[in-house]
DNA sequence: TTCGTTCTGGACCGACCGGTCAACATTGTG
DNA sequence: CACAATGTTGACCGGTCGGTCCAGAACGAA
């Protein structure tokens, strides 16, 4: 018995998403995201309270959308354990390898620029953090079970490990240090976990 | 044969460091760089030019001064090539594990809001990180010549790659992820540069 | 002292900021 | 159809934004 909504609550997010991550948060106007999600400012701040609060929901978004393909990455069928953590590396190398200037990860963006002086900005990196350490502390422990992985190697110091190079090459990446420079990077990190990189790749 | 200026030019770059660096570009108003340097607006015009012009001596300012004092720390007396090396990652991990909010590194800051939208950001933070990877390659050859790191690492590559954890340390300490943490990724680094940490120490 | 030159402080500008609000449109219900 | 309830729209608000400009102050030179 009232006015339905004319607009897909997702889709505002995604193109949301878009907006905040092309500009930041800071410079990012409420007509930009008028413009980018379609919506007057009337409904925005209806459905999602105000620019703070919008930015909050896109970015625990973006965190929950970003773990859950890396889960979906790690724990997909096929290769290995091993395989799966060089892939993972493989993959942010030649994508953030790439000439010409990068949008970087919103997470990175997002503390970068607020974690200092927002609290839940920086909770929920933290928390985001602690996520892939995890993820990426499981992963190590099945490639030592299966023998890909010295078992001597603490899986925990390895994943924190990992956790800093992947966040460093993001930020590297930033100022388009060159894929070698990333692919070094990666290279020496994989060698630490015991994961040399396969001389048939 | 005219009026002096009443300001020294050095001491306001660095109180408008001061106000970049807490606030990001974006959020930086003239107001506020008027009232941490103390200069009107036309002084601050005159002698900077516009805001963008004065954020990018601020930044350029701190990149040179950044890599000067690494370079003063590994050049400096004292103890060997592979200690300094391990100072540094020591004196990064407990600054940066401090709980509480991190204002993090103006440069890493400036990279994320601006590099993708600003060339000369992008440009002066891509030749800071050649910079001071430069500066360890050169701290881990002599540490090679020392004997301290075996002969058959590949300095370059153990240089990028020591880079890139200390960017993802400061990624990381952004989301306060806590000092455990950081020591881990470190500890874990230096071994791969053959640099194990002293256990004396 | 007088003058030319530079610096200083702040009034002022149009544009834009985030946010509010009231008039109106669109639905289900009776 | 009338009505209640919600969504939508855009005009409007006070404040702030980055930037300009000018009247006057503070100097050195003559």
């Amino acid at each position: 018995m009232a006015r339905p909504r004319k607009f897909d609550e997702e889709q505002v997010l995604r193109s949301a998403t878009e907006a905040f991550w092309n500009a930041g948060f800071a410079a990012t106007s409420l007509d930009d995201l008028m413009q980018a999600t379609g919506l007057g400012k009337g409904s925005l701040y209806g459905a999602f309270g105000d620019k703070q609060a919008l930015f909050q929901r896109v970015l625990d978004g973006y965190c929950a959308t970003s773990t859950a393909h890396l889960r979906d990455h790690l724990d997909g069928p096929g290769s290995s354990s091993a395989d799966r953590l060089r892939d993972l590396f493989d993959t942010m190398v030649t994508a953030l390898g790439q000439p010409g200037p990068h949008r970087s990860c919103l997470l990175a963006k997002s503390a970068a620029e607020l974690a200092a002086t927002n609290p839940e900005v920086a909770d929920r990196a933290r928390q985001t953090f602690v996520t892939i350490a995890g993820l990426l502390q499981a992963e190590i422990e099945k490639a030592q079970v299966a023998g890909d992985v010295p078992a001597d190697r603490d899986a925990r110091r390895t994943a924190r490990h990992l956790l800093a190079v992947l966040r460093g090459m993001e930020a590297l990446a930033q100022a388009d240090v060159g894929e070698d420079v990333l692919r070094d990077a990666a290279d020496a990190a994989l060698e630490v976990a015991g994961l040399r990189r396969d001389p048939a790749t």
